[in-house]
DNA sequence: GTTAGCACTCGATTCAAGTGAGTGCTAACA
DNA sequence: TGTTAGCACTCACTTGAATCGAGTGCTAAC
């Protein structure tokens, strides 16, 4: 059986309408409303089809049809238009995520937000990390008597400081001593490739403090160990309420316990992570409690290396078209303002 | 109308039935289950009179009888007996907690986590702030050719960078200098005190690097601004939609909404901060949408004048011996991480 | 190949009757 | 005077039958 112009043309149909009113399409509906040419019963003849090639469905025996993961699934590779963003919404998503932000943390909660906004779909974002970033500074700082402050940047301006512990604290000069061997000897290096070599090396250029050197080996790779862990915001969960297909709070409930498991988010996050943009239609995710869900990423990078993932959760059911250009809109600026960010702090 | 032992037994019965069933409480379930010694008809004549003095209400005319919010909070102040928590409670508390946490953002998160794991309530939790904290080190430290970093602790321990790029920095030795000139003139001041008396002694004494000067007043400005903006965590929203008061989709969706404000969370933290321990019931606390919940806040200490908020959402209708309790304990625990954590960092 | 027409299906809505938990009131009782 | 048994009454909730209507599949005619 070909899948024939008409055929498209009225499965086409049937997901928009699908996808505006989360109720089955008929096909009188598709003969009133898209001006096809032939008459509802043709289009019945042309569903039967369609369902019998398993790009829709019949929720029961006399029901009009809704679209199945294939349906959708040739929807997004082949049949939907790509919409462009409106220049209000671009300039509204601009406002949203530029203003104000210096941290990472908060851009990410800004941009997550921005975009649920701007999609009444509920958003996860990850921040960047990078596996094996070079350090570009460490350095040790006096900061009482019985403790100094290790400060570790990477070379994506990623700031890390933890606090050592050393019962009695070299005096400041000695402090500022050691920090800049540290750096001299650890400077280029990323965490991995501390090795016997390194370490040695340190042990004869901070002799003098021996006894100290492991409480800072052990800073700093609990200190770069962190900086590799990944964080993960969240925002628009509210949205997931308002969608009929989670009308029976027992299915709202389901998908609210997997969105506050941590792994969850990562699994989801991590599925899109090798291709630029990823989507995911309901049961093509791993997540078994996700089998309604689809979820669309997208990578965003900051240097070379270093990169995180957008993604966007909503029923299968939801405007594909419109998240796409939404979450493509949201890379470029984000990647804009991380350059930015990274180049030389604002207010500065 | 006096309110005799026996209305206090029958209110008290009331109250318990409800918190455990959800439902109506009627005079002859009372009788049946509570021995009070005395017949339905009794009750009921008590009961009549308990609703004529506002401490419980009729849904509907024939139905049983509900504590009013004034009945809750004759409960909490008077009748409740406070729950001892169990051995087991106490250590899975801490055992939840202490491992692992040497950022004070991962502290809260698996508090909140841990709070709402136990009472299956939402919990919410404001980050340690405090007003007015003074300068215990502040340093520069080179960054690259183009910018420097600046490195603040507080007197609590609340370390925070900022990069203060400008065109061309200072080589690395001018850069140190430097640093250690603000460190001298700023120490043990608050940012509330940089006056112009202040100002002037860095002018002359950074006089060689003048034009750099107000980069770096603007990164202290914008760094300690930072340190005292709240940060919230919330956990255990997902538990809302277990419980039958918000089985109508619409009453869920409008405290989602809520919850995702921040101002809200604020605000209802805020509420709390002066006292220990508060119970706000039902229409007590001033979020409209929130009317339906109660909000237990509890104040958490480090140091004199550092502390934050947490608090546990959820419907009148709750636990509220098991939720104080739950949250005394955890002020408890978390005041002993806090400690740690600011005597000096684990694993060193 | 397309279409009009028709019988049929099946979830959703409506309505009336029935059920039961609970009340308030009254009269009898200790 | 306080307590209790008994009874009529209320009202949300359940149940089941009737009806509705959107939609289908099939057939016969165009």
């Amino acid at each position: 059986m070909a899948l024939n112009d008409r055929k498209i043309r009225i499965l086409q149909a049937i997901i928009n309408d699908y996808i505006e009113t989360a109720e089955p399409v008929g096909s009188r509906t598709i003969a009133k409303k898209y001006n096809l040419g032939v008459s509802s019963a043709t289009i019945r003849n042309e569903m039967s089809d369609l369902e019998e090639m398993g790009f829709i469905l019949q929720p029961h025996a006399s029901s009009g049809r809704i679209p199945s993961d294939l349906g959708y699934r040739l929807y997004v590779d082949h049949l939907m238009q790509k919409k462009e963003l409106s220049y209000e919404e671009q300039s509204m998503m601009q406002a949203m995520i530029s203003r104000n932000i210096s941290q990472i943390d908060y851009l990410m909660e800004e941009t997550a937000k921005a975009i649920s906004m701007m999609t009444n779909y509920t958003t996860i974002i990850s921040e960047p990390i990078s596996r094996g970033t070079r350090i570009k500074q460490i350095r040790l700082l006096p900061l009482d008597s019985g403790s100094v402050l290790l400060v570790i940047a990477t070379e994506n301006n990623f700031i890390k400081n933890h606090v050592i512990k050393m019962g009695e604290a070299p005096e400041d000069m000695k402090v500022f001593e050691m920090g800049r061997c540290l750096n001299n000897v650890l400077q280029g290096h990323s965490i991995g490739e501390i090795n016997r070599d390194l370490i040695a090396r340190l042990q004869s250029e901070l002799a003098e403090y021996a006894p100290l050197l492991p409480h800072i080996l052990a800073a700093i790779e609990s200190t770069m160990r962190a900086a590799e862990k990944v964080q993960v915001h969240m925002s628009g969960t509210k949205n997931i309420l308002a969608f009929p297909e989670f009308s029976d709070i027992e299915k709202a409930r389901a998908l609210f316990q997997a969105l506050e498991e941590k792994d969850v988010l990562v699994t989801l996050l991590e599925e899109g992570k090798d291709n630029g943009l990823q989507v995911l239609i309901g049961s093509e995710n791993t997540v078994q409690s996700m089998k309604d869900c689809s979820v669309i990423t997208a990578t965003y990078k900051m240097g070379d290396d270093t990169r995180g993932t957008i993604g966007i959760v909503g029923p299968t059911r939801m405007d594909y078209s419109q998240v796409i250009s939404v979450l493509n809109g949201m890379v470029q600026n984000i990647e804009k303002v991380l350059r930015d960010l990274s180049d030389g702090n604002k207010g500065s």
